[in-house]
Order: C-alpha cells, then structure tokens, then sequence
DNA sequence: CAAGATTAGTTGCCAAAGCAACTAATATTC
DNA sequence: GAATATTAGTTGCTTTGGCAACTAATCTTG
C-alpha cells in the first residue's frame, strides 16, 4: 500500500477537520447573535431552543439532549437564569431536581431568533446536497458509535 | 413543500451534529493520552504535530495550520514550553517574532504518539468508507467556504 | 429502619477559545 | 527622518467543558 493511498491512516484526519469546521460554524452564529442584539452564545442557544420545543425539562435530561455533562449545564442554566431567559423550579416529589422553564423573556427571544438561525443553517449547507447532509448524519452517528465503543 | 421535506432548514442541525461529533473525537483523544500517560491535550498534540512536520515555524504561521487566533496560540506553547515540549527562539531580523521549535523531549513525546494516533483515525473510520471520507473533506470545505464568506 | 449506594446538581481547578485592549517592533508615507 | 500604520505577540475577562470531589435527596437492601 502506498503512501498515497486514501487507506494510509494519516490521511484521515477527522478531529482537525471537525474541530475546524465546528469553530468556523460556532463564529458564524456568535456573529449572527451579535448582529440581532442578542445577548446569547451558540450553546446558550441549543439549550434555550430545546426547552422552547419541551420545557421544564430537568438538567440531566437537557444534557442528555444537548450532550453536555452535568456541571457544564448547570452553569448554562446559571447564564441564562441570570438573563431572566429560564427559570428553575423545584420539583414536586423529587426535590434533587429542578424543572427548568424559559421565561416569556426567554420564549421571545428564541421566536425572534427562530427564522435567522433557520436562514444561516439553509446559507450552511449552500453548495450542499440533501443526500451530501444524510450522508453527514450518517457520518457523524457512526463517529458516535465508533468513538463510544472505544471508552 | 412539505415540513418533512429534507429541503426543511430545521432538518439540518449541521452545527450541533458538528459540535456533538467534536466533542466526542476529543473526548476520544484525551483518553488516548491518558492511557499514554502523555500530559498533553488534542490541541497540543496538533501543535506539537504540526512542528514536528515544520519545525521553527512562528506562532503566526503556526496559527494559521491550525485555525486557532493568536491569544490561543499563545497560550498553546506557554503551556507545552513550561512542559518543556517547545521553546521559543528569538527570530534573527524580526524581533517581534518567534521560532517555535519542538525540544528532544517533544519530539520523542511525538514519535511515540504516531502510531497511537494513527490507531485511533483508523478506528475512528470503522463502518465507513474512502469516499466517505472524500464527501466529508468536501463537506467542512463547503462549510469553510461558505461561511468565510458570511462574515 | 439504618447503612450504603445511587442520583441530581454544584463547585473548584484547569485548558481552549472568543473579544478587546495593550506593548513592542517594523513598515509606510508625507 | 518623524508621524502613522501595520504586524507579532501578550494579557485580561468571559464562557464552555474536561475531571474530581463535594452536598443533599432518594433508593436499595440487609
């Protein structure tokens, strides 16, 4: 096998590649929230627009969604909740919990940010197919089961 | 067109398939150095990796290789020089610049993670294939392109 | 039911990476 | 040649996200 061959290992490098886009992606939204005057950061975001399609979710089961670990939730939930965006409620029953509910400040800034984001992910993928995207779900699913066998 | 429909933005979480993905690879990388027991994280090893193709390379340029800005360059080879894995050299002419350079002791730490490295790129890829690969080398590059020109 | 294990969430410490403001050295330009 | 602009790198402040250690609440089990 030669040097050359799209086999040989050094030739895939997967984490730069991801690292790389992922950073390039993650500015494009930062810009994007700066320009709409919205005081939030992309990871801000996917938490808020989780609880805007189910709320009261508790921090485990928005980490589990968004796969964050625990403490990187909790002070997400403490960036947010001092921006009046969510709110903690404690849990009836199970008071280890908390219910976290966006606040109808909250609410309002993910219905203004809704369509922009929607317009950058279509601009995300311009040049791209939609099979070139179920080829990418593809790819970075079978990266999740690859990379979880190895623990 | 229907909300099912593909062509549907919503559909197309590129950023937090991306970031998810990410996550994981480093994860994934960061056991592999624990288990070396080399003290070193995914993004100085790119660096490392990077001087040990191009030694003496300034932090600018180093930079540039690896998409990262100039204050996490910075801090990049503050940390892998107190590690005594890099040391910065005054630039002759230039005495704004530095040279980076790996020492004997970073460039032994590199040999020794190669093939380790390699091991794990090769895993990572399991269940996929070269075109695989070549779509998504296509796919960051559009992301790239595309969102370069967004700014 | 008491002891021990598990679960939910928090805190501390660290590295990476964003932005902005800064110093020092070198280039440009009038 | 002096004033101005640019370039290389650093520092401060912030958020995210690793890990480990912790509290408090709930479950399990002898």
């Amino acid at each position: 096998m030669s040097i050359h061959n799209a086999n040989f290992s050094a030739n895939k490098k997967v984490g730069i590649l991801l690292d790389q886009a992922n950073r390039i992606t993650k500015l494009a939204f930062i810009k994007l929230f700066k320009n709409l005057k919205v005081d939030i950061t992309p990871e801000q975001w996917v938490i808020l627009d989780t609880l805007y399609v189910e709320d009261g979710l508790s921090q485990t089961e928005l980490g589990e969604k968004a796969f964050k670990n625990k403490p990187t939730i909790s002070r997400i939930i403490d960036n947010t909740s001092d921006k009046k965006y969510t709110k903690r409620k404690t849990n009836e029953g199970d008071r280890r919990k908390f219910r976290i509910h966006l606040t109808a400040k909250g609410r309002k800034l993910v219905e203004k940010c809704i369509p922009e984001v929607n317009k950058l992910r279509d601009h995300s993928w311009k040049g791209l197919t939609n099979n070139d995207y179920i080829t990418f779900q593809r790819i970075t699913q079978q990266l999740f089961n690859n990379f979880d066998e190895y623990k």
